[in-house]
RNA sequence: GCGGAAGUAGCUCAAUUGGUAGAGCUCCAGCCUUCCAAGCUGGAGGUUGCGGGUUCGAGACCCGUCUUCCGCUCCA
């Protein structure tokens, strides 16, 4: 394929809307920017993805429990989490440069500059005079006085500024202080923006300042407050964990990238508490397993790389992400962070409640140290596109489409065709159609050449399709034919059900992580 | 948020200097039927993203707006 990878991406997204896997949200009023709907194979997809990764979380550990938080919380709780804080940042563009900065920190650069040429002052006196006060200069010499007036001024404004949330006055600082621009060297600002990455709503029918609440921008928050009532009620002992699934909500300054970073998204995590001082022999356990889990879905080993961080977030002691190779390059799929107890502690201190954990091994209490994975769902969706998307070059010039979906996750397992529409074939279909659809999602078509019914289920990545043909009404056999082989084997109808549990049972995945 | 490109049927795309919106595929009904999409007949589907403007007349020109893609920027 020598296609451009802008061009493979624009492709997936076209083929997602063609054939029902995604849509753009309220389509008809023009879309919604960077909001999607999951259409009827998509939702699908995304509902095995959200099976498997549950199924291999909570099922395949005794030691980890789901659970299902609201996505409403105590507006607490995201002041305790540093959501509030971290999350609201004045910014403002500089015209010239098309640079743009948090206006705090513009103005704090702008002071420590002025306290650097207090500095030189107080140096160049130290050289001066013998016996220097540095103190007793500070507070004599009128150029240093000067200086730090201007600091105070400044500082005291900006204060102000920020707790009347005034930000056409934090503007007018930037202005009045005449900073510039690093890179452009011009003061051509734009007005100054508030940019609060949690959306905000409001409970109850008196839309007052107290009942402000927050869309959770992650779902971790659910889990920590509920952390004792799952280990007292479910007597957990640590090691243990909690796995949730759910939505999450951001208003990304600039979202993009079709399902890669959107506004309202879900994630898998689980925060798994284990003993302080153990959590780095965790946070490397996780990091294998997590890997083995994307692994396990047959997209190609070489799809996936770690990324560690070096900066590492404020509640973090040590992160890395799980990598996937999209059409526009190697991006973050999964996080892995030690949490230290971070979270904990900041919710014992803003509840006033105790969050520790006895250990009856240690004969004493402690609060939990916490190592997190998390994925995101529609990213992991995207990354099953991506990889199963393809433009197939045949023999004879032509090239088919075809979705190499892990069969366990595909949306329909099993497309069942007569090979034409009459002699009795149709009625043998429907019957063997009637059967699988006990276990499985199978579907019957019969509209056009037997040839078309394959590309159409290949597009869909449906992994098999069975035949009736005349001497299945001879033999009481099929034809089962493999989406990416295309090779066909001839096989009992009676058997039908038992080889299609084997070919897509979660256990063809799970089996991978034992 | 800035810059670039784009938006016409479900999909891919046409439509001369401004002059009747069209094709292929898809879809539906029927005929035929040979196991890897393009056999035949008929049919459905459009306020050309949306809103203004210029004009006798706008898919095309102008202004605004929305959405998408690419590059910056941002991403606790």
């Amino acid at each position: 394929m020598s296609q451009k990878p802008e061009d493979f991406f624009k492709n997936i997204i076209s083929h997602c809307k063609e054939y029902g896997y995604i849509f753009p949200s309220s389509e008809i009023y023009d879309g919604l920017s960077a909001v999607y709907d999951y259409g009827q194979y998509g939702a699908e997809l995304k509902k095995n993805l959200r099976e498997y990764w549950w199924k291999a979380m909570v099922q395949m550990h005794e030691n980890i429990v789901g659970i299902d938080a609201a996505i409403f919380m105590h507006p607490t709780t995201w002041k305790a989490s540093g959501h509030v804080d971290a999350f609201n940042d004045p910014l403002i563009d500089n015209k010239d440069s098309k640079k743009r900065y948090r206006a705090d920190v513009l103005i704090e650069e702008h002071v420590a500059k002025i306290e650097d040429k207090i500095n030189k002052e107080v140096e160049k006196a130290a050289k001066r005079f013998e016996n220097f006060d540095a103190a007793m200069f500070k507070s004599t010499n009128a150029r240093v006085k000067e200086y730090q007036d201007k600091i105070d001024n400044i500082n005291t404004r900006f204060k102000t500024a920020l707790n009347e949330n005034n930000l056409a006055e934090v503007k007018q600082i930037i202005v009045d202080c005449e900073i510039v621009c690093p890179i452009s060297g011009s003061r051509n600002w734009t007005d100054v923006r508030q940019f609060n990455l949690m959306f905000s709503t409001s409970m109850g029918s008196v839309a007052e300042e107290g009942n402000l609440i927050y869309l959770r921008p992650e779902t971790a928050q659910g889990i920590f407050v509920n952390y004792l009532n799952v280990q007292k009620t479910g007597r957990m002992k640590i090691p243990f964990g909690i796995a949730q699934t759910g939505k999450a909500f951001r208003n990304e300054i600039v979202a993009r990238q079709f399902i890669f970073r959107m506004r309202e998204f879900e994630q898998m995590e689980m925060q798994f508490f284990v003993k302080p001082g153990t959590e780095m022999q965790w946070y490397e356990y996780w990091k294998t397993a997590r890997l083995k889990w994307h692994n396990s879905l047959g997209l190609g080993n070489d799809n996936y790389r770690y990324h560690d961080h070096l900066k590492l977030a404020h509640y973090a002691n040590a992160a890395c992400d799980i990598e996937f190779k999209f059409p526009f390059g190697f991006k973050e799929l999964e996080g892995i962070h030690s949490r230290t107890d971070f979270d904990l502690k900041q919710h014992e201190q803003y509840s006033g409640k105790k969050l520790q954990y006895f250990d009856p091994e240690e004969n004493k209490s402690y609060v939990p140290y916490v190592v997190e994975t998390s994925v995101g769902l529609d990213r992991l969706f995207l990354s099953i596109l991506s990889a199963g998307y393809k433009e197939e070059p045949l023999e004879g010039g032509d090239t088919r489409t075809v979705l190499s979906l892990p069969p366990a996750l595909a949306p329909i397992k099993c497309a069942i065709f007569p090979l034409v529409k009459k002699d009795g074939l149709p009625e043998l279909a429907e019957k063997i159609v009637k059967e699988l659809r006990m276990d499985h999602n199978v579907i019957m078509d019969e509209k056009d050449t037997v040839g078309k019914r394959y590309r159409r289920q290949d597009a869909i990545g449906t992994p098999y399709c069975i035949t009736v043909d005349h001497q299945s009404l001879e033999d009481q056999t099929v034809t089962i034919r493999d989406r990416d082989t295309m090779k066909q084997d001839r096989v009992k109808i009676a058997d039908l059900s038992k080889i299609l549990d084997e070919k897509v049972s979660w256990k063809s995945l799970l089996k991978h992580l034992a």
